[in-house]
DNA sequence: GTCTATATTGGGATAGAC
DNA sequence: GTCTATCCCAATATAGAC
């Protein structure tokens, strides 16, 4: 399934990370990790102290990716609002959801606050980045100073989340598509 | 754990929503409907085909209350602008996420076209009747002629759904309700 | 209609050989 | 480090008594 040059504890942690996009966290077990990594029972106890441990390692490294993909976004040059539409209009998997919201819909991940840590830190650290940009593009006069940097950057992320949910009931990713541009229409700026 | 007014097929049901609300559908055993209800495993398999089967009939009622909740606040007297606050701000046990978004993050609620149905009915049916009421909105001079009503209505849902991710991802109510200023900020009447 | 077996498979983990 | 064997309990369903 992967690479030889891949690690075993590499391999589960990928796997792990797949199965979790895929099913959640309640809806993964081990056996199904060790199969798709092609290891053992022991490879993975060696390795993990059981099944919540190895989910830990596997959201923290899908937590770290989005982080790094929405920077490479929003990080780019262009006015803020560009730099905003980019991130909503970025390619995305849709119909699988998101990695990393998805999870808060999981009652173990939620039930514990060392899973549901990594999800939080980087659901909160995004929010301020584009609470930043809203900032940014207030004081450049593109969007009305009355507004509340906080709560758009909140906004945004919201709908993205909800779009991915409107996608997925509908089956089709033109849902997400739609939120997206009407929230753009919302956010248009000024002049 | 229900009044004894109930019968058997109802208790389960009305066990199966619970559940279903708080652990998913994956997450949601037919034991523990049976526990929470009362029953054997005898008085589930005679009422219903199997755990599918009783996940359907949970969803669909759980779809239709909600339904009649929403048309109860959108329904209500006032501007359009006003409803869709009305709905955006309305009481929500938002922690426990939305009953119905929620399936949507399940792999075997997604993978079922029958699952999925009622939920998919529930969303575009909102999302219709949102339309509509940002259409009339336009039609008073309270919004923007240029913005597509369809569009704004998939905005404004895709934020109450996202907004419970951002809220259980806190752990905290607060941040659905940010979500909501900022979107209500946006949208806020003309003139 | 409801109950109690009973069956089969899987979830999650430990033990100990190699 | 990795493997197989084993354990115990849960998931889902069927059979048949009452």
């Amino acid at each position: 399934m992967y690479s030889g040059s891949m690690s075993t504890s590499d391999r589960l942690i990928e796997s792990t990370r797949e199965l979790l996009w895929e099913r959640g966290y309640v809806g993964t077990s081990p056996k199904a990790i060790l199969e798709h990594a092609g290891a053992g029972q022991g490879s993975m106890y060696h390795h993990f102290r059981g099944k919540p441990d190895l989910a830990l390692a596997a959201i923290r490294r899908t937590a770290e990716e989005m982080r790094a993909a929405a920077e490479g976004v929003l990080g780019s040059p262009g006015s803020p609002y560009e730099r905003i539409e980019a991130y909503l209009r970025r390619e995305r998997d849709v119909l699988r959801g998101c990695p990393v919201g998805r999870l808060t819909m999981d009652p173990d991940v939620i039930a514990s606050d060392e899973l549901r840590a990594p999800v939080d830190e980087t659901l909160a650290w995004l929010r301020g980045r584009l609470a930043a940009l809203v900032e940014e593009g207030k004081e450049q006069g593109q969007f009305a100073p009355a507004l509340d940097s906080g709560e758009i950057a909140s906004a945004i992320l919201a709908t993205v989340q909800g779009g991915y949910v409107l996608a997925r009931a509908s089956g089709s990713p033109a849902a997400f598509d739609t939120a997206v541009r009407g929230l753009l229409a919302l956010l248009a700026p000024l002049g």
